[in-house]
DNA sequence: TTGAAAGCGCTAACAA
DNA sequence: TTGTTAGCGCTTTCAA
C-alpha cells in the first residue's frame, strides 16, 4: 500500500494537521518541513486525490463530452482547452460518445458519479435532456459549437451563418451562379445555420435556390463523396460546391478524383476545415476556416471563471467566433 | 449538496448497509427495494465514486499518456481503446503531453496521484524514468507503438522494419533504385526501426545506403515539407521517396505540389499512415498502413488482463504487429 | 436480510 | 506553529 499522511505524521513526530498544513501552502518549521520533505523521500509519498477530492467535495476535475475524438476539429479544440484547464490546476476527463445519444447520456451520468466540477459538451442530443439531472448540481456546464433547445447555459459558437455567406459570395464574385451545397444533418444547428446562410445568400445574389443543388450529407467522409456523387449526377450545369465539414470536404475531394472530373477547371471547391489538408490538396483547396484555438480558449475561460467565481450567476453568456476564409486554388475564374 | 446514501437511509428507514448492498448487487427483500428505488427518484441520488474509490482503493479509471491527441494515429488509438475499456467498467483519463518530456513526467505523477488503476503510455522519454515511481505500485502499465529502455512492462508495437522493408521492395519492384527516406526523430525507436528497415533491405537489394538519400524529420508536417525540398534539391537522380509517418507523408505531398514536382510522373511515393488521407490525395497514395484498431484492442485487452489478474504476474508481454500496404497510384513504374 | 459501527486518507475547525 | 479530532460518503465486517 501507498504512504499515507498518517506514515509521514508517524516517521516525523508531527501531527496530521502539520503535514496537511505542508501540502496546502501553510506555515510550517523550517525544520519541520525538511522532515517532512526526507519523510516524503523515503516513502515515496504521493498525495492521495481521492481522499482529498471527498474532504474538499471538488474533485478538479473537468468532464468532456465530445461526438468523436477522432475529428480534427474536436481534437484541436480539446488539446487546446486541456492545455489551459491544466495550468489553471483542472485536470480533463474525455468521453468520446460516437455521436450516439444513448452513450453521450451515459458518459453525463458517468462523469456526475465522478464528481467533475463542470461540463464542457459539443452536443450530439439536441433536446438537451441528458444535461439536464447534471444542472441541478448547479455546477457549470458550457457548450460548444453547437446550440441545443432545453438548457440554459453558456456557449461558444461559431457564425456558420456568415461563413456559409462569405463562401457564397467569394464564388459569386468569381462568376459563378450554379452552385451546389453538400450540407449536414438537418438537426445539428451548425448545418441548419450554415444551410440557412446558403439559401438567403443565394436569394441575396438572386440566385435561384434549387432543390438538387443541395444535398444532405451526414458529416462524414463517405457521406462526403456519396453526396458529390450526386451533386454532379444531378447537375450537368453547376460550376461550384461549397461542403460545409471537414469529413465532407475531404469526401467530396475523393470523389471528384475518382469520378475523373478536374478541380477547379471542371469543378470548383470551397472546403471546411483543416488548414494542411486543404494545403496538401492539389490544387490547394479553399476553405473556411474554424478558429479551433479561439474556441478552445473562449470554452476554457468561461468554464474557468464559472469555477472561480461560483455562485456570481450572471445569466448565460454565448461568445460567437468568426471564421476566416483561407484562398487556395481551388475555384476558376469564370 | 448532492444525496448521500445516509439521506436514502433515513428516507427509508433503512440501515446504511441495506442501501449499500442494494448498489453492489446484495439480497434485498423485494419491498426494500422498491422503497429505496423510489427515495433514489425523489432525491435524485447519484453514487458518489469519489468515496466508492476511497474505500475500495480502485478507481476504475485508466490513465492514457500520449504525446499528441491532435494526430490521427494516436486519436483512433485511442478511440478504440476507450471503447473496449469503457464496455469492461473502466473510465479513461486522456493526458495529452504535446511531445515534452516535463509534461509527460507531470502526467504520469498526476495520474498516480489521481490514483488511476493503470497507466498506458505512447512514450517520449525514451528513458522511461517518469514510469519509475508509478511501477513502484505495482499497478500495470501498458506501453504502446514505442519502446523504452529502462522500463519493464508488457507493450504493443507494430513491425517496423518490416514495414520499412516491404515499401522499399515494392519501389524496388517497381524499377526504383534510388529511393529516398524521410526518417523520424533519431531517439524514438519506431523511427529507428523503419530507418533500420531502410538500410537493410536497400543493402539486401544491393543498393548503396547513400547520405543524401537520408533525411530525419520531426513527425511534423513541416518537418516534412522541409525534408522533401532538401531531399529533391540535393538528389536530382532521386526517383522515389519513402515517408515514415503521417503527418511528415502530409508535409511530403505538400512540398511537391508546392515546387510543382507531378506525382507519380517526377518523384514517386509511398507515405504512412491514413487511409482517407491517401485516398484523398491526387494521384491516391500507395502507403504502409498501420493496424489501429487491432493495437487498440491488444492495449486494452492486456491492461484489462493485468487488472483482473492482478498479481498473476507473468512475465511482460510483448505483442508485434504487422503493417499493410495500401495500393494508391503513386508509384510509377519505371 | 438487515443494522450498527469502523475506517479508507484527507482537510479544517479548534484548542493548545 | 502545531496537535487533536470530527467527518466527507462509501464499503464491509460483525451481530442480530
Amino acid at each position: 500500500m501507498a504512504a499515507t499522511m498518517k506514515d509521514l505524521a508517524k516517521r516525523t513526530g508531527l501531527g496530521l494537521a502539520t503535514i496537511s498544513s505542508y501540502f496546502n501552502g501553510g506555515n510550517v518549521r523550517e525544520k519541520n518541513r525538511k522532515k517532512i520533505e526526507e519523510a516524503i523521500e523515503e516513502l515515496h509519498y504521493e498525495v492521495n486525490e481521492v481522499a482529498r477530492n471527498l474532504k474538499t467535495n471538488a474533485t478538479k476535475t473537468i468532464g468532456v463530452v465530445i461526438p468523436e475524438l477522432n475529428n480534427t476539429f474536436c481534437a484541436e479544440i480539446i488539446t487546446g482547452m486541456e492545455d489551459i484547464l491544466r495550468n489553471h490546476g483542472y485536470a480533463t476527463m474525455i468521453c468520446d460518445c460516437r455521436t450516439d445519444k444513448k452513450l453521450e447520456q451515459e458518459a453525463v451520468e458517468f462523469l456526475c458519479r465522478k464528481r467533475v466540477d463542470g461540463i464542457i459538451n459539443m452536443p450530439v442530443d439536441t433536446e438537451g435532456g441528458h444535461l439536464k439531472a447534471f444542472q441541478k448540481t448547479g455546477k457549470p456546464i458550457v457548450l460548444i459549437d453547437r446550440k441545443i433547445q432545453g438548457v440554459v447555459c453558456d456557449s461558444v459558437l461559431v457564425d456558420n451563418e456568415q461563413a456559409a455567406s462569405d463562401a457564397l459570395k467569394l464564388l459569386y464574385e468569381k462568376g459563378h451562379r450554379n452552385i451546389g451545397i453538400i450540407g449536414g444533418p438537418e438537426e445539428i444547428s451548425t448545418a441548419q445555420e450554415r444551410m440557412k446562410g446558403y439559401c438567403k445568400t443565394m436569394e441575396e445574389l438572386n440566385l435561384p435556390v434549387r432543390e438538387s443543388l443541395i444535398v444532405h450529407g451526414d458529416y462524414t467522409i463517405q457521406g462526403g463523396v456519396k453526396a458529390m456523387e450526386t451533386l454532379v449526377q444531378k447537375n450537368p450545369d453547376m460550376t461550384a460546391v461549397f461542403i460545409t465539414n471537414y469529413e465532407m470536404t475531404m469526401g467530396a475531394v475523393i470523389g471528384l478524383n475518382e469520378l475523373g472530373i478536374r478541380i477547379p477547371e471542371e469543378i470548383s471547391l470551397v472546403g471546411f476545415d483543416n488548414l494542411p489538408f486543404a494545403r496538401a490538396c492539389n490544387p490547394k483547396l479553399t476553405i473556411v476556416s474554424q478558429p479551433t484555438e479561439k474556441i478552445a480558449e473562449a470554452t476554457a475561460g468561461i468554464m474557468l471563471e464559472r469555477l472561480e467565481h461560483a455562485g456570481n450567476e450572471s445569466g448565460c453568456r454565448t461568445e460567437k467566433l468568426g471564421t476566416t476564409i483561407i484562398h487556395g486554388k481551388s475555384i476558376a475564374q469564370l
